[in-house]
DNA sequence: TTTAATGCAAACTGTTTGCAGCTCT
DNA sequence: AGAGCTGCAAACAGTTTGCATTAAA
C-alpha cells in the first residue's frame, strides 16, 4: 500500500480523489511547485479541483508529513517528502529537485554549535543549491531552454 | 563607519532616517521579525514610517546583503545579516536568533552530496532550531515567560 | 447513513505600486 | 537643484473561511 495512503488512513482522514490528483501531481514533475501550479496541474485529471482544496489539502499533507515546504525564490513551495529525512538539492537552472541524505555528517556541525552556544539543538534545515548533471551538459554544448 | 551605511553609499543609495530607524528595529530585537514588527519597532524612533517604506527597506536590504530572510514558524522573517557566511540559530521558546559559522564543517556534507548526485553545489541555507540557555534554564525552573 | 471533504465565492492578510511631496547629497 | 526616497492610499496576489452539497467509510 502507498505510505501516504497509509498515513491519511491512520490518522482518521478520508481518501479522496481530489487528494490522490494533488499527490499525483507533486510527483509529476520534479519541481517543487506553488499551490496554483499544483491546481494546474492536478486539473488535469480531476478538472474541478478547487483551489481552496489544493491549500486545504497541502496544509493537511504537510502536518501529517507527506509533502515538505521548500523555500524556493523567497516563496515557499510543496515538494513530496519521502520517508525519513531528507534534504532537498534544487537546481537553480532548471528547478529539479533531487534529495539527498545528510543527517549523519551535519551531526559534527551540530555538536560544534551545541558546543559554542549552549544550546540545545534540536530541529535543523539544510537545503542546497546548484547545477544538475543535464544543465552541466546543456551549458557545456550552450543550450538554453528550460524544461519541467 | 558602520558597514551597512559603506554599503548603502558604495551602492548609490542614500542613508536616510527611515533606514537608519529599520536597521536600528532589526537590531535592538534579537528575534527574526515581520515587516509588521518591524514597523511598529522602528515607530518608536521614527513615528510617521510608512508600511511601504518598511517592505522597499527590507528588499533593498536583503539585496545588498545587510538583512537575511530566515523560514521561521511558515512564514518568511527579517533578521540582520553579520558580514561572512553566518548561520541562523533560533530559539524555538523564545525566538531569540543568534548566527553560527558552520561552512568548514557542511564541505564535507557537500562533496558526499556531489559525488553521489553529480550537481555542482553552489548554494547553501542552513538553519539549525533549539532551546537557547536562558530557556533552559526557564524550564528547569518551570517559568515559562515569553519575552522580546 | 453519517460525517468528513469539497467547490464556490466572499472575506481577509500580506505585499506591491502610482504619485505628489519631501530630503538627502 | 536634482535624483532618489517617502508616505499615503489604492491595487493586487495569495491564502483562508462559511456554507450548501457531495462522496468516502
Amino acid at each position: 500500500m502507498n505510505t501516504w495512503k497509509k498515513i491519511l488512513a491512520d490518522s482518521g482522514k478520508r481518501i479522496t480523489r481530489p487528494r490522490q490528483a494533488i499527490i499525483d501531481a507533486l510527483r509529476c514533475c520534479d519541481k517543487p511547485q506553488s499551490p496554483e501550479q499544483v491546481l494546474e496541474t492536478a486539473r488535469q485529471s480531476y478538472p474541478n479541483l478547487g483551489l481552496a482544496t489544493v491549500y486545504r489539502t497541502l496544509n493537511l499533507f504537510a502536518e501529517i508529513g507527506v509533502v515538505r515546504l521548500i523555500q524556493y525564490d523567497g516563496t515557499i513551495r510543496y515538494a513530496p517528502a519521502t520517508l525519513g529525512h531528507l534534504h532537498p538539492l534544487i537546481c537553480i537552472e532548471c528547478g529539479k529537485t533531487v534529495e539527498f541524505h545528510g543527517d549523519d555528517d551535519i551531526v559534527d556541525v551540530i555538536n560544534q554549535v551545541e558546543k559554542d552556544t549552549g544550546f540545545i539543538v534540536s530541529e535543523h534545515l539544510l537545503q542546497l543549491g546548484g547545477i544538475c548533471p543535464e544543465c552541466q551538459s546543456k551549458q557545456a554544448e550552450n543550450g538554453k531552454s528550460h524544461g519541467c
